[in-house]
DNA sequence: TTGGCAAATTTAACCCCTTAAATAAAATAA
DNA sequence: TTATTTTATTTAAGGGGTTAAATTTGCCAA
């Protein structure tokens, strides 16, 4: 038998309503009643029914995480970013995931805002496109996106672009001239801005972007790398570092390549990855890449969604992380 | 201005009784008003309230995963697991971690079930207390744990006992007669059953366990196993092997160590670790180890919760997996 | 004692949908 | 044609809360 606040009220002989304002603190109640819904409460061991009250206030107390794919690791960091600060907010998390599903990010978050009544969107996504983001910003629901920047819609993300640039530039200033970069085609991997910064490092020390030791893969698993490295060794002129976008797995697979066939690893070949996943400590040597603040990311996102819910700001808000280069035994 | 059933009765001149029959598919309702009250819910882009509807049926069509710590890739698999058949099931996963909360598993449970009027819960935890456990079973809302088994209570679970087993077992008929086993203390990693299994090994091939080549260290990471090599190289007879539940990065710190001080891997020592890792594959030589099948017990949990939640099943039911056993070129 | 005001409580409508029971309409049988 | 079923629709009562407005109670000043 679930208790409910007519329960309650029976048994203090009062009414359903007075129940409801002392279980939510509101003023002028009496001391006495006050205390005495609140022992009976207790007594039957009283848990207010969200559903109910989600109804009557339009409020679900609940923000969705749309996310493409639970399998990326940087959406489970960020997700962790979410989830641990919300530990001291009163929001529950529902979480959803589009990957193989039918329907698009936008269409999926025109459902929850409407059927769900959910308070808040976070969307972890750096390949949305714009148009869907405008789907967003129409729906009245508050929603924020995470690992893009998006004009129209608050969201928060980090300067890849920027964050590639500092690793070649950092490669530049070892004295690299001819520096491969291997961006991907992998759904969900944001390589272009990489890529971006890449050429304007080279730019800005008048290195001329060489077309031939560009290559762009189709996974980001450590085979992509042991396979490029195989197309990398007999390119002349032999580029003496590679700066790898595509993610530290396929780094790890050039570093592994290489040292079978004989060529050192910074020595002959630096490489830099992207990413700073747990196995870059475990190559050796030890990879040098490029992190990302995930955890930083998915706090800033449920703290700028639940402000925006609860009317403490307004307007759209931008947040730009800095990624942190850091430099290993691979370079 | 969201749009209800009312809107659509009254634009279809009928009550919004028929409308909801429309739209849940009741019989008894004449090709006629079906036909125009779908039409006009089309037109005006209806979407039922979840809300509403869940207070009325008393069903949320959502599930609640419980989980100790995002943090634990393990977690993180098993919820992979849930998800991408959850997909094709029309539940909502609600997420919540107890990590660093006030509130114990049982105690967040209870109040899921009550207040949030969740349709069924999936604990993921291999550390829960019997005791705990005991709520989950009182409460009348199905529920299900992993990665434990528990008797009172449908489980999901791997045999850690038999995956240590047979990695243990795999060493001896290497020949290798002294065994270290290093297990955790880390809340989170059931490092006792293995023990168990390694325990079961030894005896069914009349070798005794040395008590002086058994570690329990605090954390899972490769600082641990650095640290556990250097203790272990002054012991002899030294091993030749070690048996690593605490996890792959444990293992992966022993073997890294353990080149740097050129004993060689696996002529010199032979290394288990356990959890099978992406880092695994990347330490050279690359690790055996025993991997658990995460995504399938995902898999079982959510399809065994919905059985339950949908009343295709009753009584308590237990799914117990294997491990699996990979060698690779660290033994 | 009475009037007036603030404080405490209740009334009643509403949130949006579901569903058993009642009724109306249409179809069939007698 | 009337009685009986069957089919379609409506009525009305929830589900469990919230909240503005109305009412009652208590207190104090006049």
């Amino acid at each position: 038998m679930t208790v409910t606040l007519k329960d309650i009220a029976i048994r203090a002989g009062v009414t359903s309503a007075t129940v409801s304002m002392v279980i939510n603190n509101k003023p002028n109640i009496s001391e006495t009643t006050r205390k005495k819904v609140l022992k009976i409460a207790k007594e039957l061991n009283y848990y207010p029914n969200v559903i109910a009250r989600g109804l009557a206030t339009k409020k679900s107390n609940s923000i969705g995480v749309i996310v493409p794919n639970l399998a990326s690791s940087f959406v489970v960091r960020v997700l962790q970013g979410i989830k641990s600060t919300n530990r001291d907010i009163e929001y529950t998390v529902q979480l959803f995931d589009t990957i193989g599903q039918k329907e698009r990010e936008s269409q999926l978050f025109q459902r929850l805002a409407r059927e769900r009544r959910i308070d808040g969107v976070i969307l972890i996504s750096s390949t949305v496109t714009e148009e869907e983001l405008n789907v967003f910003a129409e729906e009245s629901v508050p929603s924020i996106i995470v690992a893009r920047r998006c004009e129209h819609l608050d969201s928060v993300y980090v300067n890849n672009e920027q964050g590639a640039f500092d690793a070649t530039e950092y490669l530049i200033t070892k004295g690299h001239r001819n520096i491969a970069c291997i961006t991907t085609r992998k759904q969900g991997i944001p390589t272009e801005e990489r890529y971006n910064g890449y050429l304007r490092a080279l730019r800005s020390h008048q290195i001329e972007a060489r077309s031939d030791i560009l290559f762009d893969v189709n996974d980001d698993g450590m085979e992509d790398g042991i396979e490029i490295f195989d197309r990398l060794k007999n390119i002349v002129p032999r580029p003496t570092a590679v700066f790898v976008p595509a993610g530290d797995m396929v780094a790890i697979g050039i570093v592994k390549e290489a040292k079978r066939e004989g060529i050192k690893v910074p020595d002959d070949l630096a490489i830099v990855g992207y990413d700073d996943i747990p196995a870059a400590e475990v190559i050796e040597p030890a990879l040098t890449t490029v992190r990302q603040p995930k955890l930083e990311m998915g706090d800033y996102a449920i703290n700028m969604i639940v402000d925006k819910i609860e009317g403490r700001e307004s307007g759209i808000k931008h947040k730009e992380l800095p990624t942190k280069f850091i430099i290993r035994e691979s370079t």
